[in-house]
RNA sequence: GGAAGAUUCGCAUAAUUGGUAUUGCAGCAGUCUUGAAAACUGCCGGGCGCAAGCCUAUGGGGGUUCGAGUCCCUCAUCUUCCGCCA
């Protein structure tokens, strides 16, 4: 969510930005809703600060042992206004807020303007980008080595699902731990969180509404299933006041993450590329301000140093203004290369929310400041920041086609203290 | 699932028959000091305002009332007990 008081003074930029990253909102609408919305609230005010006086005075009357049924006919009066003014300002307020949550958040200034993923411009190439020597690709490979089991998952829950089975199994279990391990050790603290969330913390990172259709929903009990630890991890802290000593907070969780992909039908459904269920190791900081930038590089390169100590081939992308999400105000790609499949594979993102979902959160912190004449300082909102650290299935996918070498799967050095063995064969 | 009790600032606390949220600790800024501690001064729930000041706030939502921390309804969470399940 923008700062209404930014949109005010500069409805202009924010109409432009809106324009290039590709979504709409009435932003005269808004304007003209918060000008009716401080209008009401002034007099409203004033009519409270009557009523506040006047039930003072009743109070001291009938202390003295007065009469004071006049005044109190008199309040009567007052107190149906404001009642009915308090309505009024809720209907505009809820109307200007609807209308405010269609506003995407502002671009960083480094941020390309573009249409789609065209227009994204690559930043950083690694590695040998090649043809697979053995001409399998990971869904053949893994059928012959027995790594995974779509069919009974698709039997036993539906497609889209599937059983890792034996060293497969065990292989992505030494991702996550070789995932988690490097985070410890860059200054992460490790969370696991709920995979289940309520209603709240699915608005407050925005996946509601916009996305209803894309997640699991427990009906009884109003609970949706996490599409990523950044739900649960961003929403930690929501709603609460921290202070300066405690910035940056760097966490990074464990979850397997559930999206319905809903209306993504025949798009890259074979195998693991787009999977109803996964696991996911995701970084999450909330810091100061004036540090988030610098936050986001360091996060691009402890996410780096992740995929090539896995030594796969990767590029990483700054993604163009209409490709950035909603809520993102930079947002760097990273990509892997998959030799049978010929394709680069998302297989983390990472972004600066800057303030746009504190706010919406209500996270923020106390700056540490001069304290002049008595003047208390303000808490701010923090910054957020999440990427992905990483998602398995497309690492499971390139990896696969990589080090496979016609008869058996090598495993990379940094995993097999966790696997506990060198090949699958 | 049922019963009882609880929820007030980061922590701890006070608030007559309903009369407009107290105090302590911690914290922050400053004075003093070579530096620190102590002591002292100011700030210390949130918002608006250049300011004076105003509004708002006692777990969330609603109601009664001129006025609600206090009375009523409802939901959430915690504690204890009972029941059920593994």
């Amino acid at each position: 969510m923008l700062d209404i008081k930014f949109i005010r003074e500069n409805p202009d930029v924010v109409k432009e930005n809106t324009a290039n990253k590709n979504a709409s909102a009435d932003i005269d609408k808004i304007i003209s809703l918060d000008q009716r919305r401080r209008e009401i609230l002034s007099l409203v005010e004033q009519q409270k600060f009557e009523r506040n006086v006047n039930s003072k005075q009743i109070g001291d009357i009938k202390k003295a042992g007065g009469d004071a049924s006049q005044i109190m006919n008199d309040m009567k009066v007052i107190s149906e206004s404001i009642k009915s003014m308090d309505t009024e300002l809720r209907e505009v307020e809820q109307k200007r807020d609807e209308e405010l949550l269609k506003i995407p958040n502002m671009s960083d200034e480094v941020v390309p303007v573009g249409k789609n993923e065209t227009d994204n411009k690559e930043i950083k190439s690694w590695g040998l980008v090649r043809d697979s020597s053995h001409g399998l690709d990971h869904i053949a490979i893994a059928k012959k080595l027995g790594l995974f089991d779509f069919e009974r998952g698709a039997k036993v829950t539906g497609a889209g699902f599937s059983f890792m089975t034996g060293k497969g199994a065990r292989l992505e279990r030494a991702l996550i731990n070789y995932f988690l391990d490097s985070h410890s050790e860059n200054g992460y603290s490790e969370t696991i969180p709920p995979f289940v969330v309520n209603e709240d913390s699915m608005r407050s990172t925005g996946q509601l509404p916009k996305m209803a259709e894309d997640m699991y929903h427990a009906q009884i009990d109003n609970l949706y299933l996490i599409p990523t630890a950044e739900v649960p991890l961003t929403n930690l802290h929501r709603d609460e006041i921290l202070q300066d000593s405690d910035l940056s907070i760097k966490l990074c969780g464990y979850s397997p993450c559930f999206r319905r992909e809903a209306g993504s039908h025949g798009k890259d459904v074979r195998g693991f590329l787009r999977v109803h269920q996964f696991n996911k190791v995701e970084l999450v900081k909330f810091t100061r301000p004036q540090d988030s930038a610098k936050e986001l590089q360091s996060m691009l390169s402890d996410v780096e140093k992740l995929i090539q100590g896995l030594g796969l081939s990767y590029r990483i992308l700054l993604l163009c203004s209409g490709d950035t999400s909603f809520a993102s105000s930079v947002t760097y790609d990273f990509e892997v290369w998959a030799e049978s499949e010929k394709s680069w594979l998302e297989v983390s993102s990472c972004s600066n929310f800057k303030d746009f979902q504190s706010r919406r959160a209500n996270i923020r912190y106390r700056p540490k400041g001069k304290v002049s004449e008595g003047k208390k300082i303000s808490p701010e909102f923090v910054h957020t920041l999440n990427g992905s650290a990483l998602a398995t299935p497309r690492i499971l996918v390139a990896l696969i086609e990589q080090y496979f070498d016609g008869t058996s799967l090598w495993i990379p050095e940094v995993l097999r203290k966790y696997t506990g063995f060198d090949r699958i064969d």
